[in-house]
DNA sequence: TGGTTAATTAACGATGTCGTTAAATACCGA
DNA sequence: TCGGTATTTAACGACATCGTTAATTAACCA
């Protein structure tokens, strides 16, 4: 999914596997090798290898090198930045209950007269 | 990307797109129909469609029907869970800055006899 | 019923993703 | 320099995504 090369896309993007945030929440625990961040999973080397080039590209992890030991940590900022968008929306869902109760009024009203087959 | 079934990943997959991230946008100002929400894209109706199935999908919007029209409004769920899974990272990058003091250090030592190269 | 508007589905092509195995690269240590 | 460990790249296949145009469905209105 990196037809979109726009930041907060390939954030969303990179996010978007399970294999990626397990790998995440491992690096939130501190810095790892490629094979220590491979272990738990039933994938090749390669596959975790591209996994961790979608989460460099995307920004979420960088690489150091140490020996042939290539370390990975976590980069805070697209993390941050993604929160941030969501947090756009955070009132919203917040307040949706309270809202959702004046809102099922005004659509009932609505569908009294129309919409008897739902969707 | 739905090859990944679980909720979280197809929520991450449905805003990785920012046309789909316009639409939520869009809709966070009130429901709205199909018409409507393509209006400021230039892709064609069919292309909007499968954008609001990827999102109703992801349950980030549904829709009702309103005669010919089929309204679109949020669904909060998803993107509170979103933004819920990202907080557990909060601490992490809030703390970052500082904690990258101590942590440079450390690198710093541990790179003293290597990697002299970087990347 | 027939015409119009709103929206979805079908069919297709281009391109992206994700996994595999095999080969290449990078670095260490004797 | 050779052999071993860690990791990436190459090449391929299966399948998903995203856009298009043409056809279809749903509902209104005269």
């Amino acid at each position: 999914m990196s037809l979109n090369t726009d930041a907060i896309s390939s954030t969303f993007a990179a996010l978007a596997d399970p294999t990626r945030r397990a790998i995440l929440a491992r690096l939130a625990l501190g810095e790892s090798s490629v094979t220590e961040l491979a272990a738990p999973f039933q994938v090749s080397m390669p596959a975790i290898s591209r996994h961790l080039k979608v989460l460099e590209n995307a920004g979420l992890i960088s690489r150091g090198r140490d020996a042939q030991w290539r370390p990975c940590r976590l980069t805070p900022e697209p993390m941050k930045k993604a929160a941030e968008w969501l947090d756009a929306y955070r009132e919203y869902w917040e307040l949706s209950f309270d809202r959702l109760d004046d809102y099922l009024q005004v659509i009932k009203a609505k569908e009294t007269k129309r919409d008897r087959k739902s969707r």
